[in-house]
DNA sequence: ATACATATTTGATCTAAATCAATGCAGCTG
DNA sequence: CAGCTGCATTGATTTAGATCAAATATGTAT
């Protein structure tokens, strides 16, 4: 199976801090972040961020999962990304958000005071780097999420969810057995993040299932049976990019 | 009309040599720039670049417009930005690009050395910044397209797409009148960058032309004669964020 | 002008997924 | 254990937009 190792490398690296920044820092940089952070926690649920919401704090999740999104006004919900553990939330030199954050699963943020992290940012000249990759790998990530919004069908949304989950989990956790998935969204939210309606998610997970592809042992819950069958069903080609 | 200040401010500085990069830079990092760059030229329809392909150089747009896209095995294809004068085409960072990158009309370049420009990039933290803020705002602006993909209708997505050429025609001119539009792309380019098909453009452009929202003096130039109508059909709010 | 290629419009039909509407199934709580 | 409450499935129906199919401009080359 295909695993990315360009997806944010670095995200085994120093476990006990803040993964995703800190790869390259040295032991000054890093008592620095430490002197900035603290750990904050959301219930499943919970909102953590809201649109236009003034940010005193940026953060990457320690664990958990959380959701970015954004509500229009009559109330039809895309979300626009899942938020791992390493994942960052908030861009340096903004002062606002301008999506929705929801905890998915309980949460716990390690929040950096914007201002000093901002001063780090300035003076730091890798650690400035490292924020670039890791925003232009979202950036890609992004846009081949916007190819899956604009013309894959519910069957190939769906199997490219799959997939991007087994990634996910096996990069916070590689002794996970690679095949077994829990979702950690309900199927609302898996229809919210594909551009779906939970009907249609479930019938066809439901349809997967009979298909002999997915094995649930649990609703939420299921071992991928048939990997080559789930992999030609997202419609990319063989290498086709990491999504997420 | 709401324009934003957010995207981009510095792509009417430095207005002769690399706007988006070099808004920060002093007369010795210019002269580096000056010393590194060339310029090439493509005629509309012309590829740029292809999905995979080794990156020598990278570039942001001087003239015309550019689109980035991807094209699935079958032949799907799924627009994913679009790109005008002061954008930039590839990541520092990285060796190869995940797009296809296709002249829309004719286009000019000014392209950069990769090698000595990402040595710039190390060694003068204002540009990395610079980039940082770039990539961040057209990750919003990718996350904004991603609500627009997954949740608009037909009629919301032609809206929000004039809104934002209107957006983005008077960022880089002006002096140009706000409300007549050129369309640089055919219909079906348009509908490879919303996620529709070109009769449905076509027809949805037709409506809103019987409905008086806009005057075609061509096939491919009009006037926006009722722009509230056409901002509430864009499904946004009132002060809805910037798309690119 | 004539012919040809390329965009565009317009109409008729089809279909994937949305919507509407029950019903089923856990995990809790009292 | 009975009764909620919040997911999840399943079925019937509708519909927005896709697909299929001409017809009509527009532009360019001969």
């Amino acid at each position: 199976m295909y695993i990315s190792d360009r997806v944010r490398p670095s995200c085994t690296e120093c476990p006990i801090r803040h993964r995703a920044v800190c790869a390259r820092c040295d032991e000054d940089e890093l008592a620095i972040l430490d002197n900035i952070k603290s750990y904050k926690s959301f219930k499943a649920g919970e909102p953590i961020l809201w649109r236009g919401d003034e940010l005193t704090y940026l953060a990457s999740i320690v664990s958990g999962v959380g959701s970015l999104g954004k509500t229009m006004e009559d109330g039809r919900i895309q979300m626009v990304g899942l938020l791992f553990p390493s994942d960052f939330i908030g861009h340096p030199g903004r002062a606002q958000i301008e999506f929705d954050v929801v905890a998915v699963t309980d949460v716990t943020l390690c929040c950096f005071k914007r201002k000093p992290f901002e001063d780090l940012v300035a003076s730091t000249p890798h650690v400035a780097q490292r924020l670039l990759e890791m925003a232009l790998d979202e950036l890609d990530a992004a846009r081949d999420w916007m190819v899956l919004l604009g013309r894959k069908t519910a069957r190939e949304k769906i199997a490219t969810f799959i997939e991007m989950l087994i990634r996910r989990q096996s990069l916070s956790d590689p002794s996970s057995e690679a095949l077994k998935v829990v979702l950690p969204l309900t199927r609302e939210e898996i229809a919210s993040f594909l551009g779906l309606t939970l009907e249609t998610v479930s019938r066809q997970l439901g349809a997967m299932k009979k298909e002999g592809i997915l094995h649930f042992s649990d609703r939420r819950q299921f071992e991928v049976a048939d990997f080559d069958a789930l992999h030609i069903a997202t419609g990319d080609d063989a290498d086709g990019g990491p999504l997420f």
